[in-house]
DNA sequence: AAGATTTACATGTGATCACAAAACAGGGAG
DNA sequence: CTCCCTGTTTTGTGATCACATGTAAATCTT
C-alpha cells in the first residue's frame, strides 16, 4: 500500500516519497507561521501524525535542520528556532540583499500579464490583513514576492531567498500576532507602480522598504 | 562494538555522531573540489568507507542534497552535480553579492592582526598556485575569504555564501584544473590594500572581481 | 552480428529493533 | 518550601532487514 501511483503527471515536481511528502507539508507549515518559535518536534510524534515511521520524518527533519528551518539542540532534540534580535536583523538584511536583486533581475521581463496577477495576488493580501489571518497574510505576502521573483530566472537565487523566508517564518508569526494594525500593503502597491513605470531604482527602494519594514519594531 | 567513545575532548563542537563526521568529511571533499563533477556516490559505498550502517550515511547525503553540494537523480541516486552555464554565473552572481556585503561589513573591525593573517594565508595560496595543486589552492583560497568574513559577525550570511562555495566546488576543480596558468593572487592583494587604506569602494570592487574572475572563461 | 528481451545484481526506501542518554516526575531529606 | 536524588518514560541514533525499482549484463532471436 506504500508505493501507490508514480509520476502520473508530465511534471516533475511529484516526487511522490514518503520524507519528501513529510518534508513540503512541515516546510510549508514553519515558513507560514503555524508553529511558534520554540515549538518541539519528535520524529515519533511526526511519524505518528502523517503515518509513517521513524525513518521518512528523519530525513524530513534533517533536511529542514540543513536549510535553517529547524532548530538542533545538543542532545538532538528539534525545535523551532528563537531567533535574536541579531539574527533577525542579519536575515533582514539577507532579504533585502537577495529580493532587491530579484526584483531588479525581473523587471525587463515584467509584463502586463504579470502585473495584474500581483495585483490580483495584493488584493487577498489585502483581504487576509482585514481578516486579522496571520498565516493567510504570510502565505500570499510571500506569494506576491515568489510570483515577481519567479521572473528573474534565477532559480539558484530564489531558493536562497526561500531559505531565509523559512528561517523566519515562526519569528514572522510572532511578529505579525504582536503587530495586530490592519497595516495597508501600502509598499507593494509602490512596488507595482515601479514596475509599470519600468523605475528601476523606485523598484529596488519599494522592495527594500517592504522587507525591512515589519523588523523595525523589534530594535526599537 | 557500536558506540565507542564519546566525546573524549572538552571543546563542544565535536559533536561525534557518525552521521555527522561523514557529512563534514564529504562536504570538505565536495567543497575543495575533491570530487569531479557528475562523480556518482552510493549509500553502501559511504557506509563501507567510513564503517558505518547506510543510515548515517543516507542522513548525509540527504544533508548535502539539502544545501545543493549533491544532486539526487528521479531514482534516487546522488551524484556531485554538473552545473550548466547560466547556474554557474547566477552563483558566481550570488557569490559577489554576498561576499561584497560581508566584506563591506567586516571592514571596520579589520585591525592590524587580521591583515597580517590575510598575508600569511595569501602566501600560501600562491605556493599552492606555483605547484599546481588545485584542492590546496581551493582550499586556502577559502580560507581566506573566510578568514575575513568571519570580521563581519554575520554568521547566516557567512552560512549562505559557503553553501555556495559547496554548490560550485566540483565545477571549481574542474575550471582550475583546465585552467593551468599559475595566475598569482592579484586580487587578493587589492583586497588587502583596500583594508589598509579603509577604502570600502575599493574593497567592493576588489572583492566582485576576485570572486568573478574565473567564471569569466566559460561565456567566453 | 545487431537489436531486443530477459535475467541477475545493485541501490534507494521504509520499517522495526536494541541501546544509550536525556527529560521528567515523584518522593525524601534538609 | 526548596533542593537533590532516583526510578520511569520519552527520545534520538544506528543497525539490520524486506521490498520495489532501476541498471547492467547476458542470453536469445532474427
Amino acid at each position: 500500500m506504500s508505493q501507490t501511483l508514480r509520476a502520473s503527471s508530465s511534471v516533475p515536481d511529484t516526487s511522490a516519497s514518503a520524507h519528501d511528502r513529510v518534508y513540503r507539508t512541515l516546510r510549508a507549515r514553519i515558513m507560514y507561521g503555524e508553529i511558534a518559535p520554540g515549538a518541539a518536534l519528535t520524529l515519533r510524534g511526526i511519524g505518528r501524525e502523517f503515518e509513517v515511521s521513524m525513518t521518512p520524518a528523519r530525513e524530513a527533519v534533517r533536511r529542514l535542520v540543513a536549510e535553517g528551518a529547524l532548530f538542533l539542540s545538543n542532545s538532538g532534540r528539534v525545535s523551532t528556532p528563537e531567533l535574536s534580535n541579531e539574527r533577525i536583523e542579519e536575515l533582514a538584511a539577507l532579504r533585502a540583499l537577495l529580493e532587491v536583486e530579484l526584483s531588479s533581475r525581473a523587471l525587463p521581463r515584467a509584463h502586463m500579464a504579470l502585473i495584474e496577477r500581483l495585483q490580483s495576488i495584493n488584493s487577498t493580501v489585502a483581504e487576509m490583513v482585514s481578516k486579522r489571518d496571520a498565516v493567510g497574510y504570510i502565505r500570499t505576502n510571500l506569494e506576491f514576492h515568489r510570483t515577481l521573483y519567479l521572473r528573474a530566472q534565477a532559480p539558484a537565487m530564489l531558493a536562497m531567498a526561500e531559505t531565509v523566508w523559512l528561517q523566519l517564518g515562526p519569528t514572522m508569526r510572532a511578529l505579525y500576532g504582536r503587530l495586530g494594525r490592519t497595516d495597508p500593503p501600502q509598499n507593494h502597491r509602490l512596488i507595482i507602480a515601479a514596475l509599470r513605470a519600468g523605475d528601476e531604482p523606485g523598484l529596488r527602494l519599494a522592495v527594500r522598504s517592504d522587507v525591512t519594514q515589519g523588523l523595525r519594531l523589534l530594535a526599537g
